[in-house]
DNA sequence: TTTTTTTACTAAACAATGTTCTAAAATAAA
DNA sequence: TTTATTTTAGAACATTGTTTAGTAAAAAAA
């Protein structure tokens, strides 16, 4: 009798539909303004149930985390569309600010937010391999332009902690409202001109 | 008789006991782990004797944000000991990662917390003369190297942005605990080498 | 000097938060 | 049917930022 199976799933569906709900209010009203007892109450559950499913509110958050890199990676992967390494390279950035356009809150969670990183430190994990697997593919695509002789450095790990930085730093000037108060004469287009500055500036031997 | 001027004093004095206090609890224990009633502790008032010179807790950020651009402002002028503008860019980059690296908290208090900007839009503020005036210093060292031909690029903007994005991304991937856990090899000087490559970048015509 | 007004300050309360405790209800096993 | 286990909820706890109402002190006015 697949009776211990049922509960099994059925407490798999409780867990996903906390997350869902966590993930549509956060999404709604930001991180800060989503409580517990919000997420209980949506899915008409009391809000001790949801520490049944997790252990604190960081664990909700580093959950949400791992999701969101899925669908990163997911989304940096479709750049090995083009054939050129350079060009890959140059769609990947693309990519990589798109999402963070498309999903500033998640893109908080995933880079910014120190709950995720918490929640890792309480496991006493010291890899954090959702964003080591997102680095691994952008040096993977920088080691094929080495290959290729089309970018001259030759340091992989300094070049893709360049690449990635520069990116990080465009997007979260954006996010934390600092790039745009600072009497640029067009600030709506000052990420699509620098990123465009900084790939003449890698790809120019 | 210099009674009122007494009282304004010691209303001054009062503020700046708050906000001293309020320094170095930030400093000591974190912004997430400073309350207000440990302030109000420290200095032996009552928490709403606090609300009598601030409006919220985000006018105390907001201030001590004020603070910290002074200072950092005044670092960062010291790069003009050099001559050679170039030079003084490289060591306008330093310095900024220096004072990111002393004064993480700090740091984060001026560029990524919500709380400072939150202020300003309560006020209408729409500019946000702090940042801009350390980013109008950073464009003027670019336009003496634009000036005498040391870099091609031409829009000081753009230039401006891609470099206050680049070092202000390394230094908040090391602050939000990012850049550490990704499989470097040489994490603790991750930072350097990739200045320099950056450097380099920029500096090669 | 005495009275009135303004100021400085506090204690208590409020509403909201994440989290835990206790006990009841529902379910499964015997 | 009875016993054991799991699931759930309600209340409670300790904090938080903030507000209210009232008190004590100082200054100004009489």
């Amino acid at each position: 009798m697949g009776v211990s199976e049922r509960r099994i799933r059925e407490r798999l569906d409780a867990r996903q539909s906390i997350l869902a709900t966590a993930r549509e209010l956060f999404l709604l009203k930001g991180f800060e303004a989503t409580t517990i007892r919000n997420i209980a109450e949506k899915i008409e559950y009391s809000p001790s149930t949801i520490y049944q499913h997790f252990k604190d509110k960081n664990e909700i958050f580093y959950t949400l985390h791992t999701e969101s890199f899925i669908e990163l990676v997911k989304q940096m992967k479709r750049s090995d569309l083009h054939e050129n390494p350079l060009e890959q390279l140059i769609a990947l950035g693309k990519i990589y600010i798109q999402f963070a356009e498309d999903n500033p809150e998640l893109y908080d969670l995933m880079f910014i937010m120190e709950a995720p990183i918490d929640f890792l430190n309480l496991l006493d994990e010291t890899q954090w391999i959702e964003g080591k697997t997102a680095f691994d593919y952008l040096k993977s695509v920088i080691s094929a332009c080495i290959d290729k002789g089309l970018i001259k450095e030759t340091d992989v790990d300094s070049l893709a902690y360049l690449i990635w930085s520069t990116v990080h730093g465009m997007v979260t000037l954006s996010l934390s409202k600092r790039g745009l108060r600072i009497g640029l004469s067009n600030p709506e287009t000052i990420i699509d001109r620098t990123f465009n500055i900084f790939s003449k500036l890698l790809v120019k031997s």
